[in-house]
DNA sequence: CTGGGGATGGGGCCC
DNA sequence: TGGGCCCCATCCCCA
């Protein structure tokens, strides 16, 4: 048999090539590397035929957490472009140190060549060789060892990850990263990261991390003092950028695209890793379940994360909306899932408008700049004058020195802007909200001056005060006042868009000292609480049985008068 | 496979 | 404006 010589001349070159711009466009990454608070997608097959180290990791995860000790998102964007490209671009940042960290960073990964190569430089420099340890040893703890079954040292996760560190870590990429470089500081992200990952409920017992760890920042008005609200900001999640890698062949893998920001933003998980990283993974929160339920809610995966996940999936390449977009709402529908559907409906007409949804379109919605108050980011075709605020609210452009300025900022976007162009609406009665039924006036007149009670003319309901009245009219009114910017769902009460906007940005606020989980709302803490104190104060009359919950007694009384 | 129970998320609505 | 409660939907586990 006759040996084919036929090749290629630059097939290995040009499959490279497009393995990175894939990777800097998301496409097809099937794997998270955590490093830090910096998010890089990759591929799997390329991380384990570059590394045995990674071969193992992502072996049984998709989501992956270097051990901070041993590589700084900086690096590892390096390390990154030189497992995509083959090549250590030279720049002023290829410093002895910057070759140290590197090395540091190559043998912590098992990256032969690229060790070498800084042992090289540094030599030829007359440096010394870095002398750090490949394995952590010290006891700080690393997310990896907690989440991932990385070959290091399992050591525990410390749940009180500092503020201090990440802080520290976020300023060091501050200056890190180059001017395009993204930040990302949705907790969602983290969230979604977190569900990402099979063995991060299997591996973290340590119930405080979680979010935390990966820089959430959902506490702020948790009443408890728990670990979970020893969280970093959320704004700390620094997204590596797209143009981190510009100088090199292809952008850094990260949560650069909309898709991501979307997902952030809508508070979904984000498809960074693929659909399989988003398959039944619980939230962190879960995980940190201590009662006996905890088992079983460790396996359980909250319907929303789980439903965002398949969200996420069907609109990969989703384009964000951006905030003041206009509202297309379709008929019917609740919940997220309407929520999603808004979603898919913009994506759509971003197809109409052009926007392919190819595997290139991830690409081409990043450029658009992403909405999503929470995630800031910095990438071309979105220019504002930040000079060192690095930190950008992608709403209104605006930058800020810090990710808690920013952070601080984006929630004014909730409760302030967003809402300005409603106040001039609640002031009512506008015109086509005259025109949907015009009640509040007629009915204000009629009852308002001389009754105590104020009733609604269409359903007879009364109320003790004009104000509630106003509210409940907007219930008949065929128009909802109220529009979510980020999905375009419409509410007839602001705070319901409030509430739903949370869910969005992933602001969970109330905190569960027992186990960490978090909720948007105090009443559902406050429910959650039960599963702990085993408290069952709702009792079936009919027999005996006792419930935790209002609602399962109500679904439970169903049972008994169902006709079956 | 099915139904019941536990638990959670989201929206509506009233206070 | 936010809290509280209701309802619906859904998921997951288990018998």
């Amino acid at each position: 048999m006759r040996k084919l010589e036929m090749e290629l001349p630059n097939h290995a070159k040009q499959l490279l090539l497009q393995l990175n711009q894939q990777r800097a466009k998301g496409y097809l990454c099937d794997v998270i590397i955590v490093v830090e608070n910096a998010l890089f997608r990759a591929h799997k097959n390329i991380l384990a035929a570059s590394s045995i180290y990674f071969k193992s990791l992502i072996l049984h995860d998709n989501l992956i957490n270097l051990d901070t000790d041993m590589v700084n998102p900086s690096v590892f964007r390096q390390v990154l472009d030189f497992i995509y490209t083959g090549k250590l671009l030279s720049s002023d940042q290829f410093s002895d140190h910057n070759f140290n960290a590197l090395l540091t960073a190559a043998s912590y990964l098992q990256l032969h060549d690229l060790a070498a190569l800084c042992r090289k430089k540094l030599k030829r420099n007359g440096r010394s060789l870095l002398s750090k340890p490949t394995t952590p040893t010290n006891g700080r703890t690393s997310r990896n060892q907690r989440l991932s079954s990385t070959p290091v040292t399992p050591n525990q996760m410390s749940g009180s990850k500092d503020n201090e560190k990440s802080k520290r870590h976020e300023d060091l990429l501050k200056d890190d990263l180059s001017e395009d470089e993204m930040f990302v500081r949705n907790t969602h992200c983290t969230t979604s990261i977190n569900t990402l990952s099979p063995s991060t409920s299997k591996n973290g017992s340590n119930g405080s991390c979680g979010m935390q760890e990966l820089g959430l920042d959902l506490s702020k008005k948790s009443p408890s003092g728990s670990t979970a609200t020893e969280e970093v900001s959320p704004s700390s999640i620094p997204q590596e950028s797209p143009q981190s890698a510009s100088e090199s062949t292809a952008n850094s893998a990260s949560f650069d695209d909309h898709t991501n920001a979307q997902n952030l933003t809508t508070g979904e998980p984000m498809e960074l890793a693929g659909g399989e990283c988003e398959e039944n993974q619980p939230p962190p929160d879960v995980e940190q379940h201590k009662s006996s339920r905890q088992t079983t809610r460790q396996r359980r995966q909250p319907k929303s994360e789980h439903k965002k996940a398949e969200d996420a999936e069907r609109v990969p390449n989703g384009v964000t909306k951006r905030l003041n977009v206009t509202v297309d709402r379709p008929p019917g529908g609740r919940h997220c899932n309407s929520d999603v559907s808004y979603q898919c409906r913009e994506d759509e007409e971003a197809l109409e408008n052009g926007q392919e949804q190819s595997e290139d379109s991830g690409q081409s919605e990043s450029e658009g700049g992403r909405n999503s108050t929470n995630y800031v980011y910095r990438q071309e075709g979105f220019e504002p004058a930040l000079g060192d605020n690095l930190y950008v609210c992608i709403p209104c452009g605006k930058g800020f020195p810090s990710s808690e300025e920013l952070n601080a900022h984006v929630e004014t976007h909730t409760e302030e802007e967003l809402y300005i162009k409603e106040e001039e609406e609640d002031s009512y009665p506008k015109e086509d909200e005259v025109e949907a039924e015009d009640l509040s006036s007629q009915i204000t007149q009629v009852h308002g001056t001389e009754s105590r009670r104020f009733s609604c003319s269409v359903c007879n309901k009364s109320y003790k005060d004009p104000a509630t009245l106003r509210q409940h009219e907007k219930t008949h009114w065929l128009t909802r006042p109220f529009p979510c910017n980020i999905c375009g769902k419409m509410f007839t009460q602001r705070g319901t868009m409030t509430r739903h906007m949370r869910s969005h940005l992933g602001l969970k606020p109330f905190a569960c000292e027992e186990c960490g989980m978090r909720f948007t709302r105090q009443y559902r803490l406050t429910e959650h609480m039960r599963v702990h104190s085993g408290e069952k104060p709702y009792e079936c009359q009919l027999c005996g049985g006792k419930f935790t919950q209002q609602r399962n007694l109500i679904s439970h009384l169903r049972m008994h008068t169902s006709p079956s």
